[in-house]
DNA sequence: CGTCGACGTGAACGCTGATTAACACGCCAC
DNA sequence: GTGGCGTGTTAATCAGCGTTCACGTCGACG
């Protein structure tokens, strides 16, 4: 199963050195939002000074849109092989939870990134990671309709958008809690939501 | 029923002027975030000149504490007086839903910046803020302990947290739906979650 | 009238932080 | 062995922005 650290698309192999970069950025986007943390801070924490960053990325904004962009298509490819290979809606709705689910566990520090540090993409990046999270949220729209309680379309929205922010409050309380028992009270939960 | 815009603790009444910027600047802070939105254009929005804001408030972050507190103070009461008002169990936490549904169609705008900019805040204001939701979760915890599914604590915990994430996706979603629909979508997605 | 306080303004000031410059070092191909 | 090239380093540079200053205006009130 691909995982979300093998972000490369086509191009030369990432270096340890520049993973390490996205990781440690990531964490302290997290914890201090894009603006509240310095390139020098970065560097410190991959273990290199502060301009280094600029060899293996074009700007901070460069950092940050690879990072958003990354995780964007991860969830994306994960979602739409999920729809392929489950035609059967509710069987559907369990895999695409568990997928989004696990993620969210694994990565808290990417989730709130990414739904906190959109706005501080340049815009045409900005364009591009929604049109990939449009296309996402498209895929669990569909999935929540065919296995859902009976919605409008805009109903179906609103819906997807509130199991999207029920699995992603992993980042302010599954932290704190034993492994396993987020997954499983989010897992149920998500599931008796979207069903009604 | 008291409103957010009645923040005022003790103290002179808020004059016009104050209230504006408080809230184009929640505007500002919840499109571009607390470090990217200036002082001068906070003033802007607010049809005064940069400087003039320091003859309401302290600094930035004295904007922003006044902000956050109001916020979770607002929460907190209602939540306290609800749970007070209603001590049926399945009741309580209708009232609870409710309150909080309310709150985020609203001012979604206040639900974003709550939860993006909270680390920004200086310590001693964060702390504050941090011990005032604190007591709000816990006014949760307790009505979901009572009214959902058996739970353990640390399940009621993510649980409670899970049902904030619900709601609190009205600033992705709620903004493009008509009226209502969102709400009665919402609402019953909370309960239907929190019951298991 | 005089002045005091509330509220504004535009012009500094100073710091933080992203970005770039100038320069080293080690490794591999030829 | 040497010339790139990838990777680092430290020391500028340069802009943005929070904050402070010094100065106006205007209504209230003795």
């Amino acid at each position: 199963m691909p995982t979300i650290d093998s972000w490369s698309g086509p191009g030369p192999a990432p270096t340890r050195r520049r993973n390490q970069i996205l990781v440690e950025a990531a964490r302290l986007f997290a914890s201090h939002g894009f603006h509240g943390t310095s390139i020098d801070g970065i560097g410190a924490a991959a273990g290199v000074s502060g301009p280094a960053i600029y060899r293996h990325f074009p700007s901070k904004e460069g950092l940050l849109t690879e990072m958003l962009v990354g995780i964007s298509e991860y969830l994306l490819d994960g979602g739409r092989r999920l729809a392929a290979r489950h035609p059967a809606p509710a069987d559907r709705l369990d895999a695409l939870v568990a997928f989004h689910v696990d993620f969210a566990l694994e990565r808290p520090e990417l989730i709130l990134v990414q739904d906190r540090d959109l706005t501080n993409l340049p815009d045409d990046a900005r364009r591009r990671v929604r049109a990939l999270q449009r296309a996402y949220v498209e895929v669990w729209e569909d999935a929540i309709a065919r296995a859902g309680a009976p919605r409008s379309p805009d109903e179906v929205r609103v819906a997807a958008h509130a199991a999207f922010g029920l699995m992603n409050s992993t980042p302010r309380s599954a932290v704190h809690a034993p492994a396993g028992t987020a997954a499983t009270v989010l897992t149920s939960m998500v599931v008796a939501a979207v069903r009604g």
